[in-house]
DNA sequence: AGAATACGATACGTATCGTACCGTAAGGAC
DNA sequence: GTCCTTACGGTACGATACGTATCGTATTCT
């Protein structure tokens, strides 16, 4: 661990509190719990978790950022990709997993603020992508690895292309409200999907042929 | 606008100028076209339009909806859907009219940031779901009539859950920002589409069939 | 003429983000 | 044990921008 080359950091002055840290995430969470993501003021978390806002800022420099990390690690824990023994499964049960935390949770609630957010601030965006989209995507993509060693799939489907209809779908119908996210819903875009996939050459990179 | 009741529109006092509504709208657009959602405010539309804040107040109730109607006339004159002949030709023409609008334009943009707000504002986001989502849907779901009448496709096909996974797919790439909207990409997302409903939904009745 | 409504100008209230500054506390270096 | 460095709580403050209120004026119908 010790980089010869590398400055060591040696701490100097008076540490960080684990304290002050731990109870600034759990005001947020707790805020988050009751009014959600708008409602969610720093000179509250300052009040609630006992701590001044100068010291937020000194670790976080926005709310989108802090909301961020107060929600992150709770959200990733609950995406498992479990192996099903089939794509059908592993993507019904993605896909339920992820409906069953965000469908009318706190969770779900303040996924929908965070991604409001993230379109009005820049600094946000790029975190989110490096360290939630691109994480969570990382993981699901696991799915098309296994099918494809099952045999399941052919090379040619772009595992990128079956997210985004997988969860796009899903997204879609949690921030326009449409229409409800039913367990029905879920069967109906994986069996679309699957029958997709096992027709022989589609969700390729896009030369579609006429049948 | 009109009054279908019996009260009779009898306007009385002093008319509503069309002058300054037309002039709010325009300026609206323009500091959109310059600056986004986000960075347009209240007060240079005033400005700008040479009107009156109290003027916009009294037709619009918030900034959301101000914006929301500059920016609808506008998008869905640029959503066609036109009779290609086929089920994959409606799809693509609809998937790229939608990317060309959206990708890199002001439309795009304006589009990101009214689904920001509407994830804010309870009252812009039933406006949002009964007169623009609604709207599109409704256009689009002809596409799934006309592959129904030419039997290209099977009654137990739910339009909901492909206009999901058409669009749901292209909204989330365009609000993540994860992966680009290419043709290559609508391609590959219609083609899924289309290999979906000819093949494994028809498994039921047997009857799938080729063109 | 008078009633009713819309208009422009402008000041104001409110909310909330994020910063500045203070004196103090908690560690390491010597 | 003293000095230096950094973090802390408390709080005042600046900045921005939404939306409201008020006022005198303008325009139309009855």
């Amino acid at each position: 661990m010790s980089e010869p080359t590398i400055s060591a950091p040696v701490p100097r002055g008076r540490p960080r509190s684990e304290r002050s840290h731990r109870a600034i995430l759990e005001a947020a969470n707790e805020i988050l719990e009751e009014r959600g993501f708008v409602d969610l003021t720093m000179d509250e978390v300052a009040q609630r978790g006992g701590v001044s806002k100068a010291t937020i800022y000194r670790w976080w420099p926005t709310k989108g950022m802090l909301v961020f990390e107060a929600f992150t690690a709770n959200f990733l824990a609950r995406q498992p990709t479990p192996d099903t023994g089939s794509l059908r499964g592993d993507l019904l049960a993605a896909l339920r997993s992820w409906i069953r935390t965000v469908k009318g949770t706190v969770t779900g609630r303040t996924l929908v603020g965070l991604i409001a957010e993230v379109q009005r601030d820049p600094d946000l965006a790029e975190l989110w992508r490096e360290r939630f989209v691109t994480r969570v995507r990382a993981q699901h993509r696991l799915i098309f690895d296994r099918a494809l060693g099952r045999g399941e799939i052919l090379a040619d489907v772009d595992p990128d292309v079956m997210l985004d209809l997988l969860f796009g779908s899903a997204y879609h119908r949690l921030l326009q409200s449409h229409l409800p996210l039913t367990d029905r819903f879920a069967q109906a875009v994986v069996d679309m999907m699957v029958a997709g996939v096992q027709s022989g050459h589609a969700a390729t990179n896009g030369n579609g042929k006429k049948l």
